[in-house]
DNA sequence: GTCTATAGGCAGATAGAC
DNA sequence: GTCTATCTGCCTATAGAC
């Protein structure tokens, strides 16, 4: 792995390579990017490329595992900072809500839409994605039901599957009309259906 | 445009190449085919399509033309055929749940997510789509609240824009888990949430 | 309307020099 | 690690015969 011993500037090229790819993937989706639009971006021959990664189903696995460690680094942040569940869920749709801040769908919100073309590695990689968001939120969902503070009928797990849904879809929706109000609103309804 | 005088196997090469265009979109993205698909599903050759749709951008432009205009339809049959506004909101859940159950996503859903690689008019098309879709649901959420059948609170244009969001993040996730249980309890949610 | 043939470009990928 | 050069294949698109 690349090391970075002096900050962001001094990142290896394969993790400035994922930085490229990561942005286009969350704005073009999987499909809509090629090696030499990362390979250009960076400076760089194509051929330095495939150095780092061997080909682009690699990169894409290599993009969801490092966009997967940072999200569950940010849940476990999440975890220490806020110590009432709603606090967390608040939180947890900012996360959301700065992606989309930056123009960008979630990643693994973009693949889910391209699942069927994409390397199984990928897929299995996306699903992985979406069961440990899920499975942080059901128990901030149950601890919200304990403590009082979050509000909601039927099971917590089905629940959070619909958090999920909500906020992917409200994302999904809000980019095309570059309108983040629209994102705000969507996930401030979410929060007051939970009270 | 093409005549289907006889009814759908007489349908056109244009009509048909959408069926098969429409199919690929909503399961692989626009991104995720090639004249070569639809020639290859429908038999013909690949140039034969360009007499048809000059180019991909018409062919997608045909693509979301129809696809609105028999969405426009369908709510327009809803219409008819359900007096309550709650049971038109759970009709129109139902065609989202149609869809899915052939593995597609929405068309435009599809089409959101690529929106940065699309042809202006394409784009312009799926906005259009979208408000279309606002402006019915905000009409049947308002006869809910006057009727009583709908509870929800605040804007209704902004309770229209926040159902569409879930149904179609609904849609997103549980595609790649090929679950559409996952799909009807968040519909099942939703609807909830209006009582 | 549909075909064959072909153009021109870009995709992902490899070989081998430096 | 990065380069140039190159390969093969697929992409959209066009020309012109039938």
């Amino acid at each position: 792995m690349a090391q970075t011993p002096h900050g962001r500037d001094d990142a290896g090229t394969a993790e400035r390579a994922l930085d490229v790819a990561e942005a286009l993937a969350q704005t073009r989706g999987f499909n809509g990017f090629s090696y030499a639009h990362v390979a250009a971006d960076l400076g760089i021959a194509k051929a330095s490329l495939h150095y780092h990664f061997p080909g682009k189903a690699e990169l894409g696995e290599a993009l969801i595992a490092r966009y997967s460690e940072r999200f569950a680094a940010a849940l476990a942040r999440i975890d220490d900072e806020h110590p009432a569940a709603r606090g967390r869920l608040e939180a947890y749709i900012d996360i959301y809500a700065d992606v989309l801040s930056e123009r960008r769908m979630c990643l693994c919100g973009m693949l889910a839409a391209e699942y069927e073309t994409l390397p199984a590695a990928m897929g299995d990689a996306i699903i992985r994605f979406f069961d440990a968001n899920q499975a942080w939120l059901t128990g901030v969902l149950e601890d919200g039901r304990a403590d009082g503070t979050l509000t909601f009928a039927g099971d917590a797990q089905e629940a959070a599957q619909a958090v999920i849904g909500t906020l992917e879809g409200a994302m999904l929706i809000a980019r095309p009309y570059r309108d983040l109000a629209r994102f705000h609103s969507a996930a401030r309804r979410l929060l007051d259906g939970l009270t």
